[in-house]
DNA sequence: AAAACGGGGAT
DNA sequence: ATCCCAGTTTT
């Protein structure tokens, strides 16, 4: 059971700006100062000039995981190309992935696709304004859900993503492993509770805001510049280089892989991927797993012999495993195992979807 | 609760 | 060249 503290217990561990407040006390002293910060210092990006419900969904689906530099070019020719929701629940899943090529995550596009359909078939083709429907809708979880809802909306729930977590452990002192999804439901809880119930866009995206240009995840935040900085303990206490706490992230896994350029008629073999898994859905150049000598690259193709040269090796990075890929130009005189798609080098500049993975060899073929 | 899922910027 | 970033879905 716990005693409401007294204003004389509070003076007793007094801080040197003033009498210590309760975690809920604190997030409140955030309102004026961080409103009046936004309305000052809010930055100009294409999605915020129209807000409207199907350019804030879109620009939210990019911008998980991926900087806003990077998906500025692509929203603008997203909004080009799809310019509503039934446009996109009628783009092919082709078509979408090469507008989505180079993003990466590419279940988010498939995912608005579907979401697409669905919105078309059972909402009257439009998003709905409620913060419990948009999270039922596939690629939207709690902070996307938010975001729409509160930007687009105007409903006051809360959009909490990897900055707000940033700026509220901060701000609390909080030592919680902000990884964990029980420490991200709770300050969910929390700034549901105390945020204003009639300004969420502004408020919400303040608070983004602040994670992205002043409270930042590399280097030492500003803390000079941040509005936060008198209600915020990781700031009086210096604890900004251990706050957010995060848990370590395990070793990628190592993959040796062997890409073929396979030539045949001026033109190149691609396949596309399975449609799940890693890159699901792209084209690629066929590749087999290990490091293959030319022995075993005629024996996997099924071929007597071939005109081979070696190509640079590549390494490529993503989030969980890393692929060594070594390469070949195979000059074909005979037709291989596998089921291809014969292009030129054009069509796969303008149709194809490959992933960066194999932007080494991409660049070799044109 | 933990793992899968990209690509790019910061260092 | 290495480290870091961090929503949603799937396992």
């Amino acid at each position: 059971m716990e005693m409401k503290q007294s204003l004389y217990d509070k003076l007793q561990i007094l801080e040197p700006e003033g009498v210590v407040l309760s975690d809920l006390d604190r997030l409140r002293a955030m309102e004026r100062p961080l409103l009046s910060w936004y309305k000052e210092n809010a930055r100009v990006l294409p999605w915020r000039e129209d807000p409207k419900p199907y350019r804030v969904w879109i620009s939210e689906i990019m911008l998980q995981q991926t900087r806003v530099e990077a998906v500025k070019p692509y929203f603008a020719r997203f909004m080009e190309a799809l310019p509503d929701i039934q446009s996109l629940a009628d783009v092919s899943e082709d078509e979408l992935l090469k507008l989505w090529e180079g993003l990466g995550y590419y279940s988010r596009a498939k995912n608005l696709k579907k979401a697409a359909e669905l919105l078309v078939a059972q909402y009257g083709g439009n998003l709905p304004a409620s913060y419990e429907e948009l999270k039922k809708l596939p690629g939207i979880g709690s902070y996307t859900a938010g975001a729409i809802a509160s930007i687009a909306f105007g409903i006051p729930v809360p959009a909490v993503d990897g900055n707000v977590l940033r700026v509220i452990s901060r701000v609390t002192g909080s030592k919680e492993d902000i990884l964990k999804q029980s420490v991200k439901a709770s300050v969910e809880e929390k700034l549901k509770a105390v945020m204003p119930q009639d300004s969420p866009s502004s408020y919400n995206q303040g608070l983004i805001e602040i994670g992205a240009v002043v409270c930042i995840p590399n280097g030492a935040p500003l803390c000079e510049r941040c509005p936060l900085n008198s209600p915020c303990i990781a700031r009086a206490k210096e604890l900004t280089g251990v706050i957010p706490v995060k848990t370590p992230k395990k070793p990628r896994k190592l993959e040796d892989k062997t890409v073929m350029l396979l030539w045949q008629d001026g033109r190149v073999a691609i396949r596309k991927r399975e449609d799940t898994g890693l890159l699901a859905s792209l084209y690629e150049f066929p590749n087999a797993e290990g490091h293959l000598d030319e022995t075993q690259l005629l024996l996997s193709l099924d071929i007597k012999e071939a005109k081979i040269t070696s190509l640079p090796p590549s390494k490529h990075i993503f989030s969980h495993v890393e692929w060594y890929m070594i390469a070949y130009r195979i000059d074909l005189e005979e037709e291989p195992r596998g089921d291809y798609l014969w292009v030129t080098p054009e069509e796969i500049k303008k149709t194809y979807s490959l992933p960066g993975a194999f932007k080494a060899y991409t660049k070799l073929i044109r």
